[in-house]
RNA sequence: CGGGGCGUAGCGCAGCCCGGGAGCGCACCUGCAUGGGGUGCAGGGGGUCGGCGGUUCAAAUCCGCCCGCCCCGACCA
């Protein structure tokens, strides 16, 4: 490839962004950034290939469907319900590539709007086996992560995953860190103790007036007790208008993602007050007391979701479903019901280390992929003739913020260093008014198995350097009049300090022999 | 809804206060020189100055209205 024709201007000077790998991807003409939509100028296309199969060779072979862009996650179970009716056709594995849209504000390179995706689908009979296929892949992501140089840390992600993260200051994915442990989990599901304040006596339930006080600030202040003396309501509903109640100890928020990965509802937002009189609480005065709560998902009545933090404390005040009136002396189980009780809140900076109790602190990187288990599932035929439920789980990569990382990764000052393998092109050959010496060195080159980025354009040497260094292909060879009185081809490798000459007429084979003892 | 700022070449901006020639940097084109680290010199193309109206001999510049973008406030939690 001629340089003079390779779409993709780079810049000289950097483009104000607040990330350094959208700066050099920017800057190395790797991707254009137009309204937070990304194009992939050839550099960065060739890359995006490369990685590609690198990510999709990392595993054995599944069978490959192809879904459009904008699928949703959902539909997933839906396709394989309509396809698999017979244990017969169990255990399957399914890859796919896909063009996800990010649920987050778009944010650079490592968060675009739209990021590929490679998903690996597994339908297992038993756990055992299901567990075996996550083992075997997690492994092979590690191993695909050493191949192309980066250490990512594994957190917990989303609801029932794992997955994981490239630790940076400038990353657009917030996490929590513990201080002490290596407990590291991002900031909707991280998992972390509540302060605990037990104690045997047990008041009785009273009711209290507390005109006006309907938010949990106002009645703490009127009370003249601490927020987590209180027990919070939160009213949600789901697409189907079906209600969600959550109740949190108050000085506590709930988290939208972990309350879905509890009841497998979707889309969840604040219910409307309709919705919640129509079920006789109180907007600002509710509490589960009284209400008709569904004892397991399958029965009649309200869902009603509590947190653990309603099992760590005693004589709580909460509503009492009348306006201006709470209840005191409130206690789980004896005066309320909930449907089940789980890890509905939010963590934040200081709260304590679910390992060993120290402080979570906020940290910063980017999502590059993960597992989930399916809390969902879908039937088939055993044996007998019997309905049963597949084992279901899911690993993702994001190519996007993959790339990403490997920019910051494998740069320098001078621009990216690419590791051999993941280049764009193998060689970046100056060519310093020799066209004709030029010419067969490409040829060779090329006859090689190598591809070759022959920079023809007619500027200064000085302009070819430092574009060679801001490309960062692997292997550089230079060709010009000097090098030829020295007899053949300068040779030097990206990032390294080494520099010799090779001879005219045998570049190629020369090149080849380098290439496998870098590989 | 209120307050403030901005709008001039592909991009980034100056000029406006104090009215008269439409400019600068980057990018682009041409030529010459240079040839080992974003080189030098010379020349060149490209803009309804956000829109409409007013004042004036004359408006990017002053005045009024409108449009668009950004920030702050308010509403909400």
């Amino acid at each position: 490839m001629k340089r003079s024709q390779l779409l993709g201007r780079t810049l000289r000077e950097s483009p104000q962004v607040q990330d350094p790998w959208t700066e050099l991807a920017l800057r190395a003409a790797i991707v254009r950034i137009i309204d937070d939509q990304v194009v992939y100028l050839p550099l960065g296309e060739r890359v995006i290939v490369r990685l590609m199969d690198a990510m999709r060779s990392i595993h054995p072979p599944a069978q490959e469907v192809r879904l459009q862009p904008g699928f949703v996650e959902e539909g997933w179970l839906q396709f394989l319900q309509d396809e698999i009716q017979s244990y017969r056709q169990l255990p399957v594995t399914l890859f796919a590539r896909r063009t996800v849209r990010s649920l987050e504000p778009a944010q650079g390179l490592a968060r675009p709007p739209w990021r590929r995706a490679l998903q690996w689908f597994r339908m297992s009979i038993t756990g055992e086996d299901l567990r075996n296929y996550h083992d075997q892949w997690v492994q092979s992501v590690e191993a695909l992560w050493s191949e192309v140089g980066i250490a990512p840390r594994w957190l917990e992600w989303r609801s029932n995953g794992y997955g994981w993260s490239y630790l940076h200051e400038k990353g657009p994915d917030e996490m929590l860190s513990c201080t002490a442990c290596e407990y590291l989990g991002s900031s909707e599901v991280a998992k972390f103790r509540r302060q605990s304040d037990l104690e045997d006596n047990l008041e009785e339930m009273m009711p209290v007036a507390t005109p006006g006080a309907d938010t949990i600030r106002a009645l703490a202040d009127m009370l003249s007790v601490p927020e987590s003396k209180t027990l919070k309501a939160v009213f949600l509903m789901g697409e189907d208008k079906h209600l969600v109640l959550v109740v949190v100890g108050g000085n506590l928020d709930v988290s939208l993602t972990k309350i879905s990965g509890a009841t497998g509802i979707r889309s969840l937002q604040p219910a409307s007050e309709e919705l919640i009189r129509s079920v006789g609480a109180e907007p600002g005065y509710a509490s589960p007391i009284g209400l008709e709560v569904k004892e397991s998902l399958q029965d009649k009545g309200i869902l009603v979701i509590g947190d653990l933090s309603i099992e760590c404390g005693v004589n709580f005040i909460a509503g009492a479903n009348k306006p201006g009136f709470h209840m005191r002396g409130v206690n789980f189980p004896r005066d309320f019901m909930v449907t089940i009780v789980a890890d509905v809140a939010q963590a934040k900076e200081g709260d304590g280390c679910p390992e060993c109790g120290e402080a979570l602190a906020t940290t910063r990187g980017i999502y590059l992929g993960g597992w989930q288990w399916s809390s969902s599932s879908i039937q088939y035929s055993n044996e007998e003739g019997h309905n049963r439920y597949a084992q279901i789980g899911l690993g993702t990569l994001f190519v996007e913020p993959i790339l990403a990382a490997l920019l910051v990764e494998h740069s320098d000052n001078q621009g990216m260093i690419w590791p051999v393998g993941l280049a764009p092109f193998d060689v970046y050959l100056v060519e310093l008014k020799c066209p004709k010496e030029a010419k067969m060195i490409v040829e060779d080159v090329e006859a090689a198995g190598l591809s070759v980025l022959h920079d023809d354009r007619k500027t200064s040497p000085g302009v070819k350097f430092t574009d060679a260094d801001l490309i960062g292909l692997p292997i550089r060879l230079t060709v010009s009049r000097r090098s030829l009185e020295q007899g053949g081809v300068e040779f030097s490798i990206r990032g390294k300090d080494i520099r010799q000459i090779l001879p005219l007429e045998s570049v190629g084979e020369s090149l080849l022999a380098v290439f496998c003892s870098i590989m």
